[in-house]
DNA sequence: CTAATAGTGTCTTTTAGACAGTATGTA
DNA sequence: TACATACTGTCTAAAAGACACTATTAG
């Protein structure tokens, strides 16, 4: 490891500050039948996820919105806030608390940035920084709200066949659901309604489309257990 | 509003940095029946959340716990990071992002600080700042993972009987369980076990003892759907 | 004995997993 | 026609809610 010369920063009241504030994003995306995720390739060389700094006018979660729209042209994203990493060590530049938002991308998505690509959510190789412990968490949390809330979302189009949902969610839940299964109880969550089309063209019988009854984060029908009002 | 002169900072790259990193601090007991929340007077007079400034060598979790003994003369409580809150227009004092954790503490814990006093975490009354957006999170936090981990073991002394953690599960979910189903679907989560003793005094049966199987956060056995190595 | 709390057993409803069989398209 | 995918219906097992009944203490 290099010395660094590390940032350090002042306020008005003579006490030591932040050096800057940062966001990282971990951007989720489904390929083929697989969960990747977006890596860059950041100026020390090493891979990272993509990231940068807060302005002092901006909450973060615009920072993140911004730094995506760069990587993947993409506005409009489904983005929710994982926590802050904030070990004065974790960066070497500095006191640098960095907070981690998770950003679902359409399937299709390609990035527009030459130095980012896509690479399996699970076993990304090596990330700079904390990058790995932050893209773990966003998988747990993606996974463990899969089935209570409309996070997918994020990822499936508008219009979608139930069998496109499938390929999505066993690829979030790294598992395999019984189509028919599946169809009953993702109906059963209360959160999608048929759009009355079917899908053309491809081989086989068409399938009915359907859309997600709201497109703004939504919590489904289950409760594992009875709580007040629920 | 008075207007105030707001902190600044600036890093020793020549860019403006947050004016301090603070902390603020959920603490949820049990009183009674009742799930109760700390809120401490605030130097304008306000009530708000326990917190205070990150110190430049300190990671922020440090300093949630510093304050927290403060506050309850408490080491030791169970401490989880809610998310962080940054817009710079939160606080009129200056860009100073806040992380907020989410703390338990024991049945009958009594604040040592005489400016601090429980509250009814439904209906805290009127708090400073995002302080009643932030008690919310953490009411729906804690209530989410009620059945799925073991946090009750942040509230729950080290031995309990059944009857007793029904209390605290019932002022955490907001609902009533029956006492047999309540014991049954506690047992199968696989998190607690009997410490073969019973408790001693009071009138009726004596109720045999638990504990948790760890005291360090874990998962129990639900699932409402498989995923992969689940 | 009664009152009070602890604990067991069991019935019913709901939910999830599995899978056989039918429907509707293309080549 | 064969084949591929979409969809329906149903059986089974597990989990959750409700509640009757038994057990063990204090007075």
């Amino acid at each position: 490891m290099l010395a660094v010369n590390r940032w350090s920063a002042q306020n008005s009241e003579g006490y030591e500050a932040p050096a800057g504030l940062a966001v990282d994003a971990v951007v989720l995306g489904v390929r083929g039948a697989e969960l990747v995720a977006l890596v860059t390739r950041r100026p020390e060389g090493a891979c990272g996820l993509p990231g940068g700094f807060v302005g002092p006018a901006e909450r973060p979660e615009e920072t993140a919105a911004r730094k995506l729209e760069e990587k993947t042209g993409l506005r409009e994203v489904y983005l929710e806030q994982l926590g802050t990493f904030a070990d004065p060590r974790r960066d070497p530049r500095g006191w640098i608390p960095t907070v981690a938002y998770l950003a679902l991308v359409p399937v299709g998505t390609e990035p527009t940035d030459p130095e980012a690509s896509w690479r399996r959510a699970q076993d990304p190789g090596p990330l700079a920084f904390d990058h790995a412990e932050i893209l773990a968490l966003a998988r747990d949390r993606v996974a463990g709200k899969l089935w209570w809330s409309n996070v997918a979302v994020g990822i499936l189009p508008g219009a979608f066949a139930l069998s496109e949902a499938r390929v999505v969610y066993e690829a979030i839940a790294g598992t395999r659901y019984d189509p028919a299964t599946f169809a009953r109880d993702l109906r059963a969550t209360g959160l999608i309604e048929p759009t009355g089309e079917r899908r053309a063209g491809g081989t086989g019988r068409p399938a009915a489309l359907y859309r997600f009854h709201s497109r703004a984060p939504a919590w489904g029908a289950g409760r594992r257990k009875r709580v007040a009002g629920g």
